[in-house]
DNA sequence: TGTTGATTGACAGTATACTGACGATCTGGG
DNA sequence: CCCAGATCGTCAGTATACTGTCAATCAACA
């Protein structure tokens, strides 16, 4: 079979390309999440800060950047709002004047029970449209996509490596 | 049989969810995007923007944001970027002062079919990882659930819809 | 015709996201 | 002990992304 020609420069195009797919699918995601936990005040990076922070407390930012795949130079400012809200706290680490340590508060422990169910509804929802098995086929085939390219965007650690001196290894 | 217990309250559960593969996953594609076409400095948005205009010579920014399923208050500085660089022109529409109408400039349309191979590069390694069988199964099921999804987020029209001015139905 | 309501582009404000750089600090080799 | 290199948090700069608002303009109806 020859090769399909050329395709025309239409954006047709894109809308069928997986970039564009995985863009829109993105957006939609937080839409769902910001729409279903409203009531919290809380965005999906920030939900994933807070469930990282209790699930490895006395993590450090650099670190918390590698198990939430997210920016280093960006998780700071999302570590003062989470600071700001009263919802995580920083201690300096007493054998080293680098690092401050990341725990949450009460109020962090409080909200997170809170908000799971929505978060919960969220995810839910995102799938919805699609029959049962689809949805399953659809995580399979993105779990195993996300993690085979895993190098292919910035991020410093994996997260496993990342823990390995916080003695949580499964 | 009976419904799973209520999952702990960890990281890993965020590692399954949805919403954190899409967000991951969109990660993935811009960093794979920049990386093949850093020669042209063109942002995966800006690359939407100069098709779809391409696609749809006059259109407005309105119907653009529509077209590209783009939020309108952001395309503003998109457009401005787009207008530095010398790719598009806007001429303000004579029947409706409100309305900036957008062309592509000759320097914006050599660069779109310069930077054409690269973004099929970019958008081939996306899925690479992949059996050829999945990635059209994983193709088909995000092009499903973006469709079945479209209201989910704040586009305000349908790109059908926003071009039936335009003549240009098919 | 005059006024109401919708639309358009623009803006302010907030929150990701990434690059690149910086000072403070730690670590290891000599 | 001293210094080179690495690491930590931070910051500046740029680019999405969304909410909400506004003035200018248009369209439609009384």
């Amino acid at each position: 079979m020859p090769s399909k020609p050329a395709a025309p420069i239409t954006i047709d195009a894109v809308y069928a390309a997986p970039g564009y797919l995985f863009r829109r699918m993105q957006q939609i995601a937080v839409s769902i999440f910001m729409e279903e936990c409203k009531a919290f005040d809380l965005t999906p990076v920030q939900y994933a800060a807070l469930i990282a922070i209790h699930t490895h407390p006395g993590i450090d930012a650099t670190r918390l950047s590698a198990v939430i795949a997210f920016d280093r130079s960006t998780l700071g400012s999302v570590i003062e709002r989470l600071q700001a809200k009263d919802y995580i706290e920083r201690k300096p680490a007493p054998e080293d004047k680098r690092i401050k340590l990341l725990y949450l508060t009460k109020s962090g422990a409080a909200i997170l029970r809170e908000i799971i169910p929505a978060v919960e509804r969220a995810q839910g929802r995102m799938l919805e449209p699609l029959k049962p098995g689809d949805r399953k086929a659809l995580m399979g085939l993105l779990t195993q996509l996300v993690d085979l390219n895993n190098e292919a965007s910035r991020v410093p650690l994996r997260a496993e490596d990342a823990l390995e001196h916080l003695g949580k290894g499964g």
